[in-house]
DNA sequence: CTGGGTGCAAAGTATTTGCATGAAC
DNA sequence: GTTCATGCAAATACTTTGCACCCAG
């Protein structure tokens, strides 16, 4: 938490309760959309505003400090900032998975057919969890 | 272009100017916004709707004919189906490109980390192309 | 204190919908 | 002739902005 609270001001972004929260939230469930991110913090935070989490979330990835994650068919999804990972998305619940796989003999891959000075990749799957198969 | 409009045919959808038109744009620029889409279309059918090109890309998604490609900081790109492929986007500038890579690697690891029955993936890397990198 | 953050309401933008007309089959 | 597509306008959804007030530093 402590770390966290470093963190926004390392960033020139003040502590507020309204960013711990968020901060907060990002952490306990991994990636949250905006409206299900809205839905949870009224909890803590009955008059929070939509705009106050927009500006935030907007301040945040343009701090590094959280990532936007787009998947198709769904709204996107926010998560901290952390070490290069990827995403599986289930088609049926929604339901999403970071997964830590080695991606750069593709990354290389790609450097050499596109001759871009590749600087980051996106990289989600979609498919079927399993609790969705066996039900 | 009579493969294509046999295709629309299959799908159950009719064959309008309109949506060669669209179709033949895909075709010839690769990936197009809606906004750019419009732009073009808009000097073959001054009088086209904006409207018309939602429901009609929105209906040829439905059919699997043309995907949807989804990209950080941009408006989603749509292209016609074809095998699977990835994409490069320059930050700069904002071209993008297809490359053909072999993912059965990433994805077999991506199935055993996961437990997901996985259906399909979307493989985006982001950095500068060469034209950015020299000017 | 002082500057940035919050919440509200309003403005802006993006996307979808309903419907009368018109075109494809 | 029937069915579906088009284009317009209206409705909805999504996101940003302006501003008065408030709180963190």
């Amino acid at each position: 938490m402590i770390k966290d609270i470093e963190l926004l001001k390392e960033k020139g972004l003040k502590v507020t309760p309204q960013r711990i929260a968020i901060v907060d939230l990002l952490k306990s469930y991994g990636h949250l959309s905006i409206s299900k991110m809205y839905e949870l913090i009224k909890e803590k935070f009955p008059s929070i505003s939509l705009a106050t989490i927009y500006k935030n979330l907007n301040a945040m990835v343009d701090n590094g400090f959280v990532n936007e994650v787009k998947i198709i068919g769904q709204d996107s999804r926010y998560e901290l900032a952390k070490a290069s990972h990827s995403h599986v998305v289930c088609k049926e619940c929604g339901v999403m998975e970071d997964i830590m796989l080695d991606d750069s003999d593709i990354k290389d891959e790609a450097k050499k057919l596109s001759k871009f000075d590749i600087q980051s990749s996106s990289i989600t799957f979609y498919g079927i969890c399993q609790k969705c198969a066996t039900s």
